[in-house]
DNA sequence: CGTTGGGTTGATCGACCTCAATAAAAGTGG
DNA sequence: CCACTTTTATTGAGGTCGATCAACCCAACG
């Protein structure tokens, strides 16, 4: 049988990929690099004051609703951008409606690294998301005169590469518990950067996002998650979990 | 049950990560750009002959024979190359031995991409390997001033991501027989830009590490290609397959 | 206060794993 | 070149982890 089939309707969004073209509050508003608290976390951390200022007129504000698309799969990417608040899903569907995500972005994570003409997959808001839009011709072309940043990209396309090594290894030869382990750890150490880290992992996105990036069904996620509270090594709170003893987990994941 | 656990022995290689020092008859040898089959397929296709000579002049011709170590999980990374010849395995290993193979390398491949100072996963060859051989850090110099190259190595991290996201999806929400077909599409595709594209896919690994790079067993494996071969869809050939109808085969995956 | 979208839990089923036997290659040494 | 071993691949029988199907809970919300 074919696994994790679900209706495209429960995946649906609210608008289009081009969506963030309505009018809202901020839109078309320049952004203040000055006052970005996640300067550091983000590729902007690469730059002299010189070229932090160039970039910074090249950059404007977007917001994006809850479920609303950043980019689409297989349709034009015209702009990149800069989570500054909020999260977001990356997922890839197969014809028939499967699912597969392919992560999650949070404050400081880059989307459209690739800078390719078209997506190869899906991003959409899991809550409402603020970010810095560039347009992709024009970053691209700023790139090309900027080798600091074009270096620093290319670390972090490094980075996300091991990340989905790290993935493969994780959906391709893991448990179910294993797998729910591992990305709670996972997820923790990359809220770290922007919260500091704390045992508490907010978890924006739903059992069935979980679930779909891990390659299981949102039964064995809940299960799983049970389980592990049930044995007292977390507790689940409002929109995430508490862990209880980080320790035992890492032991789970590496022992 | 922990899924496809097997003994480390049965991955040894003949030799650590730096048994590429010892002497071969063409070791140390320059390499001949001008003479290079797979110059157009890597990234020195992205020089002009100036850079070209200059990139030639770092190169050192390297051999690995079959089996033998190119780069070691966890270990210092001093060399990066680009495989001329050949095929290699890169996997990552769990503690308990649970392996999952991240990729194979064919010629015009680069191992090393990331620069990292630490190789998160392990490769060796699968048949004889010739590679040009680039210290890392003189590379790592090399690129800071040639933004072209730099350029084209971000474009091909790029190009790997959104492969580890593919195989990402493959793992995670594919059947075993639709992962099996998969990979020999994808596998002929590659091949390809080196053969010209043969039905014949050559298949330098074993099933074992077929099985580790789908998160299958060897069995299964085994049993999808025989089912596959029963359906006249494909015959197997001394080290590799023949595929008879690519367009049914396609049809199973994207249908 | 009915509805709706998550989330949890239980019972059953099946795709793939495990274990086991055999076959076919590929080395190895005489 | 041929016994002998070792490695790799195939095939079968049976077991299990996670999927499927289904019921139910709960909070949010119009």
């Amino acid at each position: 049988m074919i696994p994790a089939r679900h209706d495209l309707a429960a995946h649906g969004v609210e608008s289009t990929a081009d969506a963030h073209f309505v009018c809202h509050r901020h839109h078309h508003a320049n952004v203040d690099c000055a006052q970005c608290k996640i300067r550091p976390l983000s590729i902007c951390g690469a730059l002299d004051d010189d070229e932090l200022s160039e970039l910074e007129s090249l950059a404007r504000s977007a917001h994006f609703a809850q479920r609303q698309a950043i980019f689409s799969q297989d349709e034009k990417v015209d702009a990149v951008f800069n989570v500054t608040d909020g999260a977001a899903r990356l997922y890839r569907l197969l014809p028939d409606g499967r699912r597969q995500v392919v992560g999650f972005a949070i404050p400081g994570d880059f989307l459209g690294l690739a800078l390719a003409e078209k997506s190869i997959y899906s991003v959409d808001a899991l809550t409402p998301v603020n970010a810095c839009r560039f347009n992709r011709e024009a970053f691209s072309s700023f790139l090309d005169a900027r080798p600091a940043l074009l270096r620093r990209l290319y670390e972090m396309a490094g980075h996300e590469l091991s990340l989905a090594q790290e993935q493969m290894v994780i959906i391709g030869r893991r448990t179910a518990e294993e797998r729910v382990v591992c990305f709670l750890i996972g997820l923790r150490k990359r809220w770290a950067r922007v919260n500091g880290n704390s045992v508490t992992v907010p978890l924006p996105m739903t059992r069935q996002d979980i679930a779909d990036f891990l390659g299981l069904t949102i039964e064995t996620v809940s299960r799983a998650i049970s389980k592990l509270a049930r044995e007292k090594l977390l507790v689940v709170v409002p929109d995430g979990v508490r862990l209880l003893e980080p320790a035992r987990l890492e032991a789970i994941v590496d022992g």
